[in-house]
DNA sequence: GCAATGATTTACT
DNA sequence: GTAAATCATTGCC
């Protein structure tokens, strides 16, 4: 059962971070279909200098999350890693939720394949994710409501099994690096880092 | 047109 | 624990 779109307009970037905790990802890439709860998390907003459209610096990349909710917005990292994220509010505010850990489901084999190797490391990162997902850069700016990556309802979340801290990877934001806008649920063995 | 840089991962000391 | 890999995007010339 998908995600209805409607979810994705919610202006609350972070009750969107934290809700999205606990559901599906899956995708089909190149007829193989894959699958894996989502883990963690991290909120980006334009009010903040963590986003890449913050202040609503409208540039070629960042013009994806200018867009409605509900599409995805893939960016590739120091040139190898591809970071997956989900859009959100209305056309004209940009904010992402930013996908970093998933536990893989279906099609395991797959990412092992995918990744070239085995064990727990398949998809503890969010450069790891997307890659062990068959996601890539020619994904970018693809609705979620589509045939090749979507989003369906996963297993119920206990609120205090949902931890929030500061994110990661982010220095240069300076005083908004500390905003505790990852989240990720506790215990699990799949976050990118403890 | 060109140099600087990063929402990371991996390997090495 | 620290450092290198590596390239699209960005901003300035």
């Amino acid at each position: 059962m998908r995600i209805d779109q409607n979810f994705y307009f919610e202006n609350d970037v972070t009750y969107i971070a934290k809700t999205l905790l606990g559901k599906t990802l899956c995708t089909n890439i190149n007829g193989v279909q894959t699958s894996a709860y989502i883990v963690e998390t991290e909120a980006y907003s334009v009010k903040e200098k963590g986003c890449h459209a913050y202040n609503y610096k409208k540039t070629n990349r960042t013009s994806i999350m200018f867009q409605k909710g509900g599409i995805a917005y893939i960016y590739l990292c120091y040139g190898i890693h591809n970071l997956f994220n989900v859009v959100t509010n209305i056309e004209g505010e940009p904010e992402a939720v930013l996908i970093r850990a998933i536990e893989p489901i279906n099609g395991v084999e797959t990412m092992e394949q995918r990744r070239g190797l085995k064990g727990k490391a398949l998809t503890s990162g969010p450069g790891k994710l997307t890659s062990a997902l068959g996601i890539k850069h020619n994904h970018n700016g693809i609705s979620l409501l589509s045939d090749n990556i979507w989003i369906e309802e996963g297993k119920k979340i206990d609120e205090i099994e949902i931890v929030s801290t500061t994110r990661i990877g982010i220095d240069y934001a300076e005083e908004d690096a500390f905003l505790p806008w990852r989240y990720y649920i506790r215990g699990n063995k799949y976050i990118s880092k403890l």
